[in-house]
DNA sequence: GTATGCTTTCGGC
DNA sequence: TTACGGCCGAAAGCATAC
């Protein structure tokens, strides 16, 4: 039996949820900020409602340029507060995760869901299903999404995003082409504007015209991979299945720096308690660690880091801390002053059914 | 050649 | 005129082992 694949995306969440908390935002520009605390309004817009995007706000726009597109127009600017939408998210992930076979959530406000066996491959039961589920996260929580359906994941994710706020696309296996053909390529998950821009040179703009390219032809500019992946997808092929992903698989932290440094000893120390709070959420999950990272983003936004493994997992702040210290002394040797500094704890180890720690001490 | 492991960078939200 | 977060998963790139 072919799979029936869903995507569904909570829109504009941050946004919506702040809508929700405080109804009388709705009628305004409401923009969710991350504020670096920097200066009075350095930071980013994570999150926008559609009356700010209106107004050409995007997210990841500097605050002090979203500010510029809404200059003279009443908006509100709110500062993020994530641990507030993990909340939100994590009921509608569990109500969501109740009505499909199997749940791939892959962010705080989107998932993948497989309902082949529910529907019996049957789209009408999966197009009604999908409207069971828009009622209900609408009722128990009262936010709105959007759900794509479709033969895979590539098409249900395409199909999501298709028609928002409150959407519902559905594109049985007999549609793919057509609903795929005159949208541009980078409606693809995987082709951003580097992507973009490579497929751009190459004459290549839409769906159809990448699919009319071979693999072989993508392949040095784009690797094997992708290309082989893209010459798939264009063609709505993706046999990706929805997975249930257990624990996350790496868990870091950053901070915006006061000033630009190259100090050790002042990197170190803004970055304590970020370095503490890491090693508490690791804890708090069982969760030990063998692989440790220094980030650094320089001035010039560039992306530098640092890594080590250890010879056995731990979860000891102490030995976070040393590890971070001398990876960012290396790091620092290679690069000029920082803008931000970050942590990362990866390679991680369950230690929910370790009973001692015997096996990794000896 | 292929599998595996590790470090660094990229891309998405 | 410039302006600029904090996460995540996964790919790329390289080395080693067989």
């Amino acid at each position: 039996m072919s799979r029936i694949v869903g995507h569904l995306d909570l829109d504009y969440f941050y946004a919506q949820v702040e809508e929700l908390e405080d109804p009388a935002l709705k009628s305004k520009p409401v923009l969710v900020c991350v504020y670096s605390g920097r200066t009075e309004e350095s930071g980013v817009v994570s999150t926008s409602n559609y009356k700010a995007r209106e107004h050409g706000v995007r997210s990841g726009m500097p605050i002090a340029l979203a500010k510029r597109a809404l200059a003279g127009v009443d908006s509100a600017f709110i500062p993020m507060v994530h641990s507030k939408y993990e909340l939100y998210s994590d009921r509608v992930m569990e109500t969501l995760r109740s009505k499909v076979d199997v749940l791939e959530q892959t962010g705080i406000d989107e998932a993948f869901f497989d309902v082949t066996k529910l529907t019996g491959g049957d789209y009408g039961k999966a197009s009604a299903l999908a409207r069971e589920i828009k009622r209900e996260i609408l009722s128990d929580e009262g936010l709105t999404c959007s759900i794509g359906i479709g033969p895979n994941k590539v098409v249900a994710k395409i199909a999501s995003a298709f028609n928002k706020p409150d959407g519902l696309t559905v594109v049985r296996e007999g549609d793919v082409a057509g609903f795929l053909s005159e949208m541009p390529a980078d409606r693809i998950y995987g082709v951003g504007p580097k992507t973009a821009k490579i497929l751009e040179e190459k004459g290549i703009t839409t769906i159809a015209g990448l699919s009319k390219a071979t693999a072989d032809s993508l392949s040095s500019a784009l690797g094997r991979r992708l290309a082989v992946y893209l010459h798939n997808a264009a063609q709505g092929i993706d046999d990706d299945p929805v997975v249930d992903r257990a624990e996350a698989t790496q868990l870091s932290r950053m901070i915006t720096l006061k000033h630009d440094t190259n100090d050790v000893e002042q990197i170190t120390r803004e970055l304590s308690p970020a370095v503490r709070d890491l090693q508490e959420k690791l804890a708090a999950k069982n969760l030990f660690f063998r692989n440790v990272s220094a980030i650094g983003i320089s001035t010039d936004l560039s992306l530098h880091t640092k890594s080590k493994t250890l010879e056995a997992p731990t979860n000891d702040l102490g030995v976070l801390e040393t590890e971070v210290e001398e990876l960012f002394e290396a790091l620092l040797l290679e690069v000029g002053d920082l803008r931000r500094a970050g942590v990362r704890a990866s390679d991680l180890k369950d230690m929910q059914d370790q009973s001692s720690l015997t096996e990794f001490t000896g």
